[in-house]
DNA sequence: AAGGGTACTATACTTACGTATGTGTATTGT
DNA sequence: ACAATACACATACGTAAGTATAGTACCCTT
């Protein structure tokens, strides 16, 4: 079997050691380089290392050319790094040990699991992310590796953040059959006007809000939910129906 | 007495080559580097060059040592370039004016390593999107314009972005039954071993990547997807199958 | 008990790279 | 005419750096 292997510390400390030394000196280090660092007294040991790092695609090595090793983006991946934060002379610790450089990747991962243990809206204060990487589609064969080196981001709240777009926590299963779960989050955009069929945050008489399909209809509108189950809602023209907004994205949290 | 001279034209030309072999490298040049761009039949015209540049400041260069060779930003402005379009891997733009007061702050500190080091500064766009408001529960009443004086965000891209999820489209109907639909994007987080249960991204042996639920049983692995008209998929334990990560989130544009 | 992955060491190469030394030719400006 | 500078080439040497081969040891899982 073959699955997911963690990459071994070692290995680990190597990449991170390439990155911060690259950085450290603007050019990139040699095997004794990376041996001295690691306190090691071979060279080959590094070689062995940065051998199998290369073999996972995560670094640039070319055979018998002196310092031409180089973090690829999918290493940096590996590293919770992202490509913009390399080649800044940004605040880092100390590259000449290693092991803080491990934590560092072990930190983030713990980061990321409070947060996501977390209850699901939180305001934390957070540095500069220009999205999500994009890897293609899953159909599409082997995307993975190949794919991340792409360029581009899915954008969520660039797109969505700006527009005066919010977001509201779905509660109830009227819109089960259009994918949208009880704890989804839909991204609604305030709309005057929605066109028939557009989904819609609707204010209804006696105060509650209701996530429907709009339908404009003779004499008044009829607010159409995606469960069978459940009954459509009918609204008189001259009634008070507020619209707040039509449904323009949906997030879900796993 | 020493006034500007102006740099002669081949040590220009030797000094903006560097500049550019080291960009699409990654690397900085060697002598027989620079000489066989040149056109040169001998790497002693190079090192006259560039140790006439190192000489006049404009680049680093440390003796005996491979690829060692930097232009300084001495160098890059005789050559009229700004230090920020100067990239090691491609990040790059935001010019100074941009840059918040503490990232200022941060490259005073990194002037002593300049001296010792490196003298590569990249910026990098800072965006600092908070994420989108979050407005409350849909079922909760008249949420909207109240909440949305709230404080609190919905954030995702600080979320997955920094831990190494990726995002992929979906294409197909394999996992409509929860809620997820074709065109959607599911973010991905590398993970080495997935739990009983957990929706992930596998690549089957014949290289396609499939979306299922994961499922580990006596002998091989169940993956099984959520519509009632498609089969699951069975894999044996000693063949190949790949996880490249578990589920983490959706993300739906309408 | 056997096998495989990780991790480290040691010796001994070959090659890549920087450098010393020397020669030569234009083109300047005084 | 002379020196000074820019520019180029060749030979040769010493070291920096990557690599082949071989061996040890510690875990794992089967």
């Amino acid at each position: 079997m073959e699955l997911n292997k963690p990459l071994p510390t070692r290995q680990r400390e190597v990449l991170s050691l390439i990155v911060s030394f690259t950085e450290e000196h603007g050019y990139p280090p040699t095997l004794a380089d990376l041996a001295g660092c690691l306190g090691l007294k071979n060279r080959m040991t590094v070689h062995q290392h940065v051998a199998a790092l290369k073999k996972k695609g995560l670094v640039h090595w070319e055979p018998k050319l002196n310092r031409s090793l180089r973090v690829l983006p999918e290493g940096l991946q590996v590293l919770g790094l992202r490509p913009e934060q390399v080649g800044s002379l940004e605040a880092e610790e100390s590259p000449d040990e290693l092991l803080p450089q491990a934590r560092k990747a072990d930190r983030v991962q713990s980061a990321d699991l409070r947060a996501v243990g977390k209850d699901k809206i939180v305001a934390f204060p957070q540095t500069s992310q220009p999205g999500i990487p994009y890897a293609g589609a899953i159909a599409a064969g082997t995307p993975i590796d190949a794919a991340l080196e792409s360029k581009e981001y899915l954008e969520v709240e660039s797109r969505y953040g700006e527009s005066g777009c919010f977001a509201l926590k779905v509660k109830g299963e009227s819109m089960i059959e259009d994918g949208i779960f009880d704890g989804d989050f839909v991204i609604v955009k305030p709309n005057p006007s929605p066109n028939n069929g557009d989904m819609v945050v609707a204010l209804l008489e006696d105060g509650s809000a209701t996530l429907k399909r709009f339908f404009k209809e003779k004499g008044g509108y009829r607010l159409q939910p995606a469960n069978s189950s459940m009954e459509p809602i009918f609204v008189d023209a001259a009634s008070g129906l507020t619209i707040q907004g039509t449904v323009v994205g949906l997030f879900r949290k796993m």
